[in-house]
DNA sequence: GGGAGCGTTTCACCACGCGAAACGCTTAGG
DNA sequence: CCTAAGCGTTTCGCGTGGTGAAACGCTCCC
């Protein structure tokens, strides 16, 4: 029925989890309704979250409850490299007065890790924790840069090339053409792939045994980010900062 | 069997999930004996998780996925007032050098939602969603002042009054003194309840229809917090801080 | 005062989650 | 070099526990 030998039990819950998550406190017939699923198994969805403490009931609107934070925070500090690339982060945050972030691949997908605003940085809504397709983003691209071919591949197979905006990378010839490029110039450039007006650039943090940790990436409005400072003030110091980073994880 | 109409098998998989949290990543073998469940159960579940992408398998080593983190940070931003509440800690951390936090009661215990190092704060492993027992925090504290009685003996009966440390508030009597004093002089302290040698001056935030939002709170060394310091300045930043909060959400 | 909507409860059914056991595989030790 | 221990994975029959249609009581608003 399911995909092979899972739990739909579990699966329903987590589809109650999210539902909650993007439509905040809401009551149950709502989320019934929006799922697709009986009153009665939703109630008794939530009954038994509410009882484990990552639901919060007040007066009929269910919420999701900062247990989920608690779980978030801890795997987020399950390894030692996230805790230093969060200092690395700030420094880049603070030197170029823009928007900095570490970001790692989970499940083919790139995710926020850490995030820090500098002066001037423009407002986003990413965040800790926030998912956007790989190929689009600036860290993501410097990731799969240094992933063999079949691995790129096996993601571009699971998640397909979906475009963010109408210059995201939608075809794997020039996904390849710009990993390529990357790898020459040992930084990746992300131009409007995932918000219109903003440009970003992303390096690769290389662990110990040549595996990739993650990327560093820094990012800001294309007037900004253009000219001598594209070209060689941000990559520059971005890949300083990548080079430290590297340094602090193998000899911490 | 369970407590009543919860599913079990939801019990179990936040029982593993947790498992993962605080033992860091692990073998399906450890969790088995760990929780004392069969192998098979486990692995099932965590065939689940990982599927669902709230689980990552690097090579048998299991542990939790950022997609934790996405749920806990729309669980922190359900609510308008724990954004602005944000930028008061940021304030109050600034302004007193110290480590700022914003608090709410979950489930009849105190959870940190923000929390800010001021420039001479204390390491202390305080993280976004961490639990503590509400009576030991400066900000429960302030938060169960503002509860009625009835509200105050539910979580009483719930969770007691388990002690951090020999200065931890453990009978009811004296909560109910502190309590008192608190609501007295409008703020609360915790001498070294959840941390030696720390100690917190909370006061409540109050929101709409006089309901408790949660409480805010600074806390640092015992050395620096006495005195007139402790008599007066931090108090009055405190509550200053907490009147504009208040403000801020009535008319934001 | 009636009807629509809500959250909650009930109950019989049989799918589905369960766990003992067996299975390959890698690793370490004699 | 062979064995044994340990790992993650797979199998399979059992029976319980998750399921969902339906009914229930309640509040709110015509």
């Amino acid at each position: 029925m399911a995909s092979e030998g899972t739990i739909r039990a579990i699966e329903r819950t987590f589809r109650i989890a999210e539902f909650l998550g993007t439509h905040g406190p809401v009551g149950l017939s709502a989320i019934a309704t929006g799922l697709e699923l009986p009153k009665s198994t939703v109630y008794r969805h939530l009954r038994t979250l509410e009882g484990e403490g990552y639901v919060t009931d007040d007066e009929g609107n269910y919420a999701l409850s900062l247990r989920f934070l608690d779980l978030g925070e801890r795997a987020r500090g399950r390894h030692s490299e996230y805790r230093l690339a969060a200092e690395k982060v700030g420094e880049l945050a603070d030197r170029t007065a823009e928007r900095a972030q570490f970001t790692i691949e989970e499940h083919g997908r790139a995710v926020y890790v850490h995030q820090q605003m500098g002066a001037n940085a423009v407002r986003a809504d990413t965040y800790p924790g926030k998912r956007v397709p790989i190929h689009t983003s600036a860290a993501g691209l410097a990731i799969l840069s240094h992933y063999p071919r079949r691995r790129i591949d096996a993601i571009v197979d699971r998640h397909g090339l979906e475009a963010m905006t109408p210059r995201s990378i939608t075809d794997p010839e020039t996904l390849h053409d710009r990993l390529q490029r990357t790898r020459e110039r040992g930084y990746s450039i992300n131009d409007q792939g995932v918000i219109e007006g903003l440009r970003a650039i992303g390096a690769p943090v290389i662990g110990s045994e040549n595996t990739v940790i993650g990327g560093l990436s820094i990012s800001g409005p294309i007037n900004r980010i253009e000219g001598q400072r594209l070209d060689e003030e941000l990559p520059s110091l971005l890949l300083g900062a990548t080079n430290e980073l590297e340094l602090d994880i193998t000899y911490q």
